[in-house]
RNA sequence: UCCCGGGUAGCUCAGUCGGCAGAGCAGGUGGCUGUUAACCACCCUGUCGGGGGUUCGAGUCCCUCCCCGGGAGCCA
């Protein structure tokens, strides 16, 4: 006989039947002439009760049925007599797979806090919240891949160690094979000609740029990988190691990326508030940050499109008193950002044509020659979670704006080759994976929505 | 990195004016009950984050370091 998993078991049409199901104990409760197990297999958010009627003659078994310990469970389905849950198994056997010590699982069956939960990543995905947003991160990605696939896009699978350090999106990681107590000199200065790759190497911080001579050659493209940024950055919402997803379209401009962006959010609510039910309702009632109801409303509704400049007009007519000050050309601060999608929109919104000083060199120049064509998604709560914008195609500008901003030419010919040969418009934008599933999951740590968080000094697991 | 707030039992926390180290939960034992974060009784549990100082005496006051959380910057 196989078994079942509790998400299949859990319905009439194995009611009276044998069933078979595996999985870890969450609380035992033993009386007189009953003892009852709950037990949960990661799924489905739905947790099994096993009752255990004095005649199946298992008591030794139930003596070591503690609190996460694996069990093999055999029994009828059967509707539940009393309250609290629909179905039940009635055991006739038990096997005890796997004990556990109940006075040294650190799992407790009460609450815990998600602190003291991130001190032992290797046991909380077994609670209900944690199982909760990793199915909820699962059917995230695979509705990534879905909706590029449906839509002809390509995946395309851009290096995780480059040479180029020029994009200016943040600190990064050397990537060597030097032994650090006898490192190559040469006049005082590093050799990094008798390193692995003959010259410095990093982890990478975007796979934009190589997207972009994908999608100049096979025209709508998408990543979708592990990112690293080596930034000191001790926020909610930071990672240094993190998923990111970077759609490229060739023959495609700013309105094309913005459609594409807020078409591509829309079908990741619906499919998560589609797939997703009890996991998002156990979310909203155990922490009451976003409920399933918002969550679907978000898919139907077209998102605000405001432009930077009108966003500073926006503040300036605020009564707020914002910490750091307004003016056009700095960058919007998080106050700011907060203040435009809770206050001003009251949800997602897009703001669109940056100063160009404040934004990387290869977005394209508007006509006014101040902006260019940038586009970030804003969320409540979260604030940005996708950036992008329309790629500068003309050569001799990309060059100047290189040149302008210290970009190395050099290190980059190949990337101004695309401009020399066949240049096209075309545009892309970044999505941060976790921050996504942070707004989705209602997490307000984004330590939270990963298995093995890396943070500044965090690298446990 | 900066600014706040924390660190006391396995977990969550209280600890007054500087004067014997506490509670709830968890765990153990027994009881009871179709139970359900069960209930009742009893029992067990301490490097008070580390180091230094003040004091007759420090969980408490001072200095210092470490760690955690929240906010900010950087960004996705």
């Amino acid at each position: 006989m196989e078994r079942l998993l509790i998400k299949d078991v859990l319905s009439d049409k194995f009611i009276g039947k044998q069933v078979i199901v595996c999985g870890w104990i969450r609380t035992k409760r033993e009386s007189k002439d009953f003892a009852f197990l709950i037990i949960s297999d990661g799924s489905t958010q739905d947790t099994l009760q096993v009752v255990i009627p004095h005649e199946a003659n298992c008591s030794e078994q139930i003596q070591k049925c503690n609190t996460g310990a694996s069990v093999k469970i055999k029994g009828f389905l059967r509707e539940s007599p009393a309250k609290g849950q629909r179905y039940e198994v009635e055991a006739q056997e038990i096997e005890v797979i796997g004990e556990s010590d109940p006075a040294k699982y650190p799992l407790q069956k009460k609450g815990h806090t998600l602190e003291f939960l991130r001190e032992i990543s290797h046991l909380r995905p077994r609670t209900n919240t944690f199982g909760a947003i990793f199915r909820i991160r699962n059917v995230l990605a695979n509705a990534v891949h879905n909706f590029f696939q449906d839509r002809g896009f390509l995946w395309v699978h851009t290096p995780i160690i480059t040479s180029s350090d020029c994009e200016g999106a943040g600190e990064l990681f050397s990537v060597t094979t030097f032994d650090f107590k006898n490192i190559p000199r040469k006049d005082d200065v590093v050799d990094f000609s008798q390193d692995f790759f003959g010259k410095p190497a990093y982890l990478t911080v975007s796979g934009q740029l190589e997207a972009e001579f994908l999608a100049l050659s096979l025209g709508n493209v998408y990543t979708f990988g592990p990112t690293f940024r080596a930034e000191n950055s001790n926020t909610t919402r930071h990672l240094s190691e993190f998923w990111m997803i970077e759609p490229e379209m060739a023959f495609a401009d700013l309105k094309d990326d913005m459609k594409m962006a807020e078409d591509f959010l829309r079908y990741l609510f619906k499919e998560v508030t589609l797939k997703c039910e009890k996991e998002l309702l156990f979310l909203q009632n155990q922490y009451k940050r976003i409920s399933p109801d918002e969550i679907s409303k978000l898919s139907d509704i077209a998102f605000t499109h405001i432009t930077y400049t009108e966003a500073i007009n926006e503040l300036k007519k605020s009564k707020e008193n914002f910490q750091f000050p307004v003016d056009w050309g700095n960058d919007l601060q998080s106050e700011h950002e907060r203040y435009i999608t809770d206050k001003v929109i009251g949800g997602p919104v897009i703001v669109t044509d940056y100063p160009k000083d404040i934004k990387a060199f290869y977005m394209r120049l508007n006509d006014d020659e101040k902006t260019v064509a940038a586009m970030d998604v804003l969320v409540p709560k979260v604030g940005e979670i996708i950036g992008g914008s329309q790629r500068e195609e003309r050569l001799e500008i990309l060059e100047e704006r290189m040149r302008k901003t210290g970009i190395s030419i050099d290190n980059l010919q190949w990337y101004l080759d695309l401009r020399r040969f066949g240049s096209v418009p075309h545009a892309g934008f970044g999505l941060g994976f976790e921050r996504l599933v942070q707004y989705i999951t209602g997490m307000i740590n984004i330590r939270d929505v990963i298995p093995c968080p890396r943070t500044p000094g965090e690298i446990g697991f």
